[in-house]
DNA sequence: GTGGTCTAGACCACA
DNA sequence: GTGGTCTAGACCACC
């Protein structure tokens, strides 16, 4: 399975991305094994080079540790993770202001449209 | 002056939002001359039927007319530009609340951040 | 096997024409698949770039639909194709009432033409 | 003035039709003088020599006279006028019935669709 | 194979 | 100058 990449930023930075959501989306829980090298690069279609990367750098941000021998797992430390969470909303929410103030709206606009957007899919959910 | 594209999605869409947003953002104002095809290939490192695909895209959601041997220009109905800023503020936002689903937050927590990070910004306005 | 194109208009257009009278004719139906570009490109003697601008040109008035990797089809809606036929009638009568009258022709004049020329034709149908 | 033509069929017999419209229209009444050649040459963008083929072709059809040093007349032969009229009348109705068919409807539908137009625009005439 | 994008360069029509 | 069409040929994504 070849999976799509970006090509305007590194194939290892979009990986820790991705993996990062795995974790917060729960798919990975703390203490979980990731993938190896060797099958996470074939998963990805992806040098195993390019792995070992994505995971050292996950490791430097505290988010995983690797076990010689055994694998990678993801932390158990829950400050970290609550950490990051707490990052990764910040960067949403930071882009999408800036998005809708390029485009004219002041910020009751943008909280107001919120609001309204929820209330909808909300009446629709189960359709 | 060489221009950056995602190559993950086609240049001609790519150009065709960044006009959008100019016209949203009002650097383009209804009855605006576009830069020529050529003039436009030149400032985005791009082939000029590659500027012309853009143009006639947006020809064809009625933002553009292109009047031959005088030039491209914004058009002169509100209500289409209206049309269009709504509908982009509602890609906007459907994007954005679904990143943070993904990523685990209620509606509440969605809203709630977004108001802490409406109150904190307007502290550091004109820093 | 080289066609001819009046080249008074764009080729494209043309070919617009051309498959949307084979459609009404019922020579292509709803979920037939059209020629590939390129198939089309040799038989109408024409470069596959402009064939695929005609076929992207009827995808945009829902007249088709293209499938990457597959090919290009017949829409199976039903609605659109019969508007089309009910356009195209108009344009035809349109353009016959105007060409009958530039020509100095009444409008009882007309009517009376058109059923004489048919009880004609119907006599001699079969030779 | 430089004038249009369709390249697909030759100028001299485009000139033709559409000096035979003219007269057909009243534009050009019986006994009127046509243009000179030259004259005709310059108004239409024509080679002089393509004009002169033009009025020997309309000599031989009888619809015009020419009388050396005074120049070239449409003819005061009734009869002639009109049969060019039926003729003309003739092939526009089998060319509309025939296009009409091709797209599929019956005789009855077309003399229909005709009337229903011919309704339509008497009530928005002077609009 | 299929459609889709992009380029380079030509030529045309309009003004 | 402007936009519009067309070609030849390249490369990509999907199946």
């Amino acid at each position: 399975m070849t999976e799509i990449f970006d090509s305007s930023t590194p194939i290892y930075l979009q990986l820790v991305e991705r993996i990062n959501r795995q974790i917060l989306r729960g798919e990975l829980k703390p203490g979980d094994k990731l993938p190896s090298v060797r099958e996470m690069g074939i998963q990805s279609g992806v040098n195993p080079n390019t792995v070992q990367r994505t995971y050292r750098e996950l490791e430097g941000m505290k988010i995983v540790e690797s076990k010689r021998g055994q694998g990678t797992f993801v932390t158990e430390n829950q400050k970290i993770l609550q950490d990051m969470r707490e990052q990764l909303k910040q960067e949403e929410i930071s882009h999408f202001v800036e998005s809708m103030k390029a485009m004219g709206y002041s910020e009751s606009e943008i909280v107001n449209g919120l609001e309204v957007f929820l209330s909808q899919i909300e009446g629709s959910e189960s359709e």
